[in-house]
DNA sequence: AGCTGCAAGGTAAGCGTTTACTCGGTGCGC
DNA sequence: GCGCACCGAGTAAACGCTTACCTTGCAGCT
């Protein structure tokens, strides 16, 4: 590879004069001198070396995120609302993708560490585990004591600044809807029982049902994984317990889309007999039969509001900085009035 | 940040002991120092600097991928595929989004290279333009002078080596399907002109034609996006310019969606009116109502050969090996025998 | 003429690692 | 008892850049 070095010799320069040049530096360099280096530049095709310019470079300027996993529509709109925000203030944003497995994010703090980046968002749920929450938050102590900033979409038991998805409300409004429908008995296929996302929107749901005098019995409330495939199996589960349903509320929407395959499959009509409510509004709730009722979050919009975060530098020194974002049902076909 | 010079002063050894115990170089150290050693390593929280890594050593380990979107399911599958064989062979991957904008791909590879990766795997269909192509060839060419590997998926007219999807094929096979259900006159939803995997499916579709002694007229191939908003579009303007058509050949799984939604939108059954077929068979595409026929192809599989491409060193010099890949019809439920 | 001041470019000291090389100190063969 | 090989640890030279500081030359003063 061509150097700074080899460009400097072409042209008859310093390499100072060259990187001068190149990250056009604020010091005046003469007209020829400049087009001699641009031209050595060109017949070179010379390209500095990013990490020898990060080593000698005091600031740091990208950003890494932690994400449960990229393909999940979830986190691709997420990261898009982030991408653009990065991408406007001139940073570069790496992902990693932890497929929600705890070591593997922490690996991941680590390895972002290691690569200087000027701070670290962790999006996607966390998880109630002591030990793991321990462990992450002296982790990301160490990195914020060197000046590194740290966001969190979407958990509470973190430090630093966070961006936090109404999943309460969300949970509240999913069930009021079902019960406004005139819901008695639902199914709820959640999500993995020690994430905070699902204990969240579940809390929300309990609310809901306290205030029409009611309560989720265990029994109808199965755990999944955030996934298509669970979501079938978690409906399956259900119905078979309890025949007798009216309504299903998945806690977010690949379940859901799951739990409308397996009632397909077994033809049963949604919403003419069975409802089902989903969680999230990923792009392809509207293209399912029946489109999904589900509850919106503004998915981008965290994203965005993250970066925004972690770009500007705390007020205070211990100040941490809370973003709370709503959440809205967004009526579609997979809900109507029960009937039997 | 601690640094390994202060990691050697705490366990009062050397740097270079230290940079050998973390690397577990071949050197035998004694124990004594080895315990000295790590245990200031996790009192100071240390983890190396990355880039002073990259710089230090001589070999390259990660790898970089262009792709148009990640969230886009067919790069997201590609993707998860290629990382499966990244991890296992102990590389990074950094995956760049160029939003099928060819200047930015063009900035990417300067950025992957600045970035000193190992190889670049450009994923993502290529363009018919010749000014273009000649700049990524000559730059890619700089690049592998390097020693720098380059793999591309899906692309015929770059340098180096290659894994094919059989687009061809897949685009037969998707019209040999509705000509075997009686649609003589259907419509074509093909992706942006000049793209090579619009052409090379077309291609396909052609010889399919041509074998039942037709043709595709011009009128009835309108190019989109490749995304659902286009396809509701094409399917819009290619009913409306002929209404009888009994069936539409989507190039993309998105677009025979947004076709798939129009039609509702329109009260027109699929597929007893009109049949719909897409390709790429992504996730979801079982999914929508109803699920959709189309061509699979084995992108989790493209992905991982890619890597092991960019991971095998070249034979000889020059042989540029290509890995060919097949196309499979998936039948499901929207397509059906022709009607009207 | 002798200074000062400034503009334009060069010199060299890092940045944090890795690694070839150097250097005491053992243990061994003779 | 001496030299040798070898082992374990340290020294220091890269790696390719940025940038504080220094040099040089020249215009503008007094």
């Amino acid at each position: 590879m061509a150097t700074l070095a080899d460009v400097a010799r072409l042209a008859g320069v310093s390499s100072a004069t060259v990187s001068r040049i190149i990250n056009g530096s604020p010091k005046p360099v003469a007209d020829a001198l400049r087009e001699r280096v641009l031209a050595a530049v060109e017949e070179l095709q010379y390209v500095p070396n990013a990490h020898a310019q990060l080593l000698a470079r005091s600031h740091r300027s990208t950003i890494g995120v932690i994400v449960h996993d990229v393909s999940d529509p979830y986190f691709a709109e997420i990261i898009r609302g982030l991408q653009r925000v990065a991408t406007e203030n001139g940073r570069l944003v790496i992902t990693c993708n932890s497929y929600r497995n705890p070591d593997r994010e922490l690996e991941y703090v680590e390895l972002l560490r290691a690569h200087q980046v000027a701070a670290i968002i962790l999006a996607g749920s966390g998880y109630h585990d002591d030990a793991f929450t321990a462990k992450m938050n002296s982790k990301l102590r160490v990195y914020q004591a060197t000046g590194g900033r740290t966001v969190v979409i979407g958990r509470h038991d973190h430090v630093g600044d966070a961006v936090l998805p109404d999943n309460e409300k969300g949970g509240y409004l999913l069930a009021a809807e079902l019960y406004t429908l005139g819901h008695r008995r639902f199914g709820v296929i959640a999500g993995p029982e020690q994430m905070t996302t699902t204990t969240d929107r579940l809390a929300g749901l309990r609310r809901a049902a306290r205030e029409h005098g009611r309560r989720l019995p265990a029994r109808r409330i199965v755990y999944g994984d955030f996934d298509r495939t669970s979501g079938m199996a978690a409906a399956a589960a259900l119905l078979d317990a309890e025949p007798k349903l009216t309504a299903m509320a998945a806690l977010n929407d690949s379940m859901a889309i799951g739990a409308l395959a397996l009632l397909r499959s077994r033809g049963i009509a949604v919403p003419d007999e069975v409802s089902v409510i989903g969680f999230d509004d990923m792009p392809i709730a509207s293209d399912v039969t029946p489109a999904l009722t589900t509850i919106r979050l503004p998915l981008a919009d965290m994203g965005a509001r993250a970066v925004i975060l972690a770009l500007q530098p705390a007020e205070g020194d211990d100040v941490l900085r809370i973003v709370r974002v709503g959440a809205e049902l967004i009526r579609r076909e997979s809900a109507g009035p029960a009937r039997r």
